[in-house]
DNA sequence: AGCACA
């Protein structure tokens, strides 16, 4: 042994009460940690799964000497420290107490986060997921979305031990090969709390259950193989209809405002809410209708026409895979005309909360449940270009945990391709009005129809009634019924 | 197999 060998770990040498531990097992869980431990002292804190490995640990005793007991022992032992049968290396931290230990996914509760890694959304069925779960107590509720860390899902069990066992059971494990598509390599599950402790679940979907409640309605628009937007023979998307719009406006010179989205869209017919969002950097809006028939009027009167004079702020329209937005009643972003009272929002409780909370770590340290509540009132972060994939796979009958289960409940309707009857969402317009994406050379303008009687085409626009430059900022011309007669544009940029 | 950023 050289004495260099010794200097160049010496400063690990010096006592601390918390121990270093590394070479743990894949996804160590904390309790695993604890009863290797808990034989030499009282441990006040940990933090686990930390290193690039995630597969090593800290571990703070009470006592000084509980910390010198332990790494002696093992120092002594002709037995190393082990877990799972793997040796488990110890040393003291070059710190003395552990801080923050917690970060909010390690605050236990009955709801879990599981993230899927290495899968595509559409490629663990809600089935499987529930399949799995189910193993460690009765799963209540599932919902399941899209976000940057990949595909993930908010499992909700009856209590914190129920959602604790499963956690340490599965976290790092991955989902059993057969339950997958083929396709699939590996496909670990990292687990960790999540703050809300019952999830509001609107819709039984391809993307969110609820347990128990069997009576909660099919969402409609989210039947598996519904909301996969199917490309024709000629490339054009056939998207399932909506009563939801998602407006992606183009060219947005101007301010496009809550209250400017209203009033273009109100004259099709009442419009409930609206949502406006960021996405890569263009602004978009969600627009929902009472019924499908307003705004796919809506949709084909307005699709690529511009709410300003100019080319500016050019709207593109599609169905959203939304079929009821849960939005801030009153901001700047949003509106809920559905909800005068802003009181009613606390009832209002936003299945899309989780994913809000998914997407801003807001969440209050410590504070119980931000449960039904959109924090900050912050416009939820829609993503309604995550088309959901519909699961290709079908789950069948199989045991797992040495339980049988049964066929899921869903099977994987065909599609109703016939009931979308759009056949002419073509974002290039056909029509004589060409409107150049880059060069705009004629303004086409929203013809404001408050009948919403006869939507015209963009053939067939009307003009406002001036540039916004004449009307000032902020406020598009609207001229209820005026239709003038086409190519009378009287504005060329 | 060698130190945490939530």
């Amino acid at each position: 042994m050289s004495t260099s060998s010794q200097h160049q770990f010496r400063y690990t040498q010096t006592p601390s009460k918390v121990l270093h531990l590394r070479n743990l097992p894949w996804e160590c869980a904390e309790e695993e940690i604890k009863e290797l431990c808990k034989p030499f002292g009282k441990i006040v804190n940990t933090k686990c799964n930390v290193g690039a490995n995630r597969n090593q640990a800290f571990v703070e005793f009470a006592d000084l000497n509980q910390a010198i007991s332990m790494v002696s022992y093992y120092a002594s032992s002709s037995e190393p420290a082990q877990v799972r049968g793997k040796t488990v290396y110890i040393q003291y931290s070059n710190r003395h107490e552990i801080v923050n230990n917690k970060s909010p996914g390690d605050v236990p509760g009955n709801v879990l986060l599981v993230t899927i890694e290495g899968v595509e959304a559409g490629d663990v069925s809600i089935d499987v997921i529930h399949l799995v779960f189910s193993a460690f107590g009765f799963v209540h509720k599932i919902a399941t979305f899209e976000k940057a860390a990949g595909f993930q899902a908010l499992i909700q069990f009856s209590d914190a031990d129920t959602a604790a066992s499963a956690r340490n059971a599965l976290d790092g494990r991955s989902i059993p090969r057969y339950l997958l598509p083929e396709h699939v390599g590996s496909c670990h599950l990292r687990i960790s709390y999540s703050a809300h402790t019952d999830l509001n679940i609107k819709f039984q979907s391809h993307r969110s259950r609820d347990y128990t409640n069997p009576y909660l309605p099919v969402n409609p628009t989210a039947i598996e193989g519904m909301v996969q937007p199917a490309v024709g023979p000629d490339g054009k998307k056939k998207e399932p209809e909506s009563n939801v719009l998602l407006a992606s406006i183009e060219n947005m010179q101007y301010a496009v405002t809550v209250d400017v989205i209203h009033t273009v869209f109100s004259a099709f017919g009442t419009v409930q809410k609206i949502a406006i969002f960021e996405k890569n950097g263009q602004t978009q809006a969600l627009v929902q209708y009472p019924d499908v028939t307003t705004a796919a009027t809506a949709r084909e009167a307005l699709e690529g026409h511009c709410i300003y004079d100019g080319g500016f702020c050019k709207l593109h329209l599609s169905y959203s895979r939304h079929t009821d937005l849960n939005v801030k009643a009153f901001s700047d972003k949003s509106r809920d005309y559905t909800v005068p009272d802003p009181s009613m929002l606390a009832a209002q409780a936003p299945a899309a909360a989780w994913q809000n909370f998914q997407a801003s770590p807001m969440y209050p340290g410590g504070s119980p449940a931000v449960q039904g509540q959109v924090p900050g009132g912050q416009v939820p972060s829609w993503d309604p270009t995550v088309q959901a994939v519909a699961p290709s796979y079908a789950s069948a009958p199989g045991t797992f945990h040495g339980q049988t289960y049964a066929a899921p409940a869903y099977s994987p309707a065909a599609m109703p391709a016939a009931s979308s009857p759009l056949s002419h969402t073509s974002p290039v317009s056909h029509n004589a009005n060409s409107l150049g994406i880059t060069q705009p050379r004629v303004q086409q303008n929203v013809n404001v129809q408050p009948s919403g009687a006869s939507p015209l085409g963009p053939g067939s626009s009307p003009v406002m009634e001036s540039s916004p430059d004449a009307q000032g900022l902020g406020q598009p011309t609207l001229r209820p019924g005026g239709a003038s007669p086409p190519g009378q544009a009287p504005y060329h940029g």
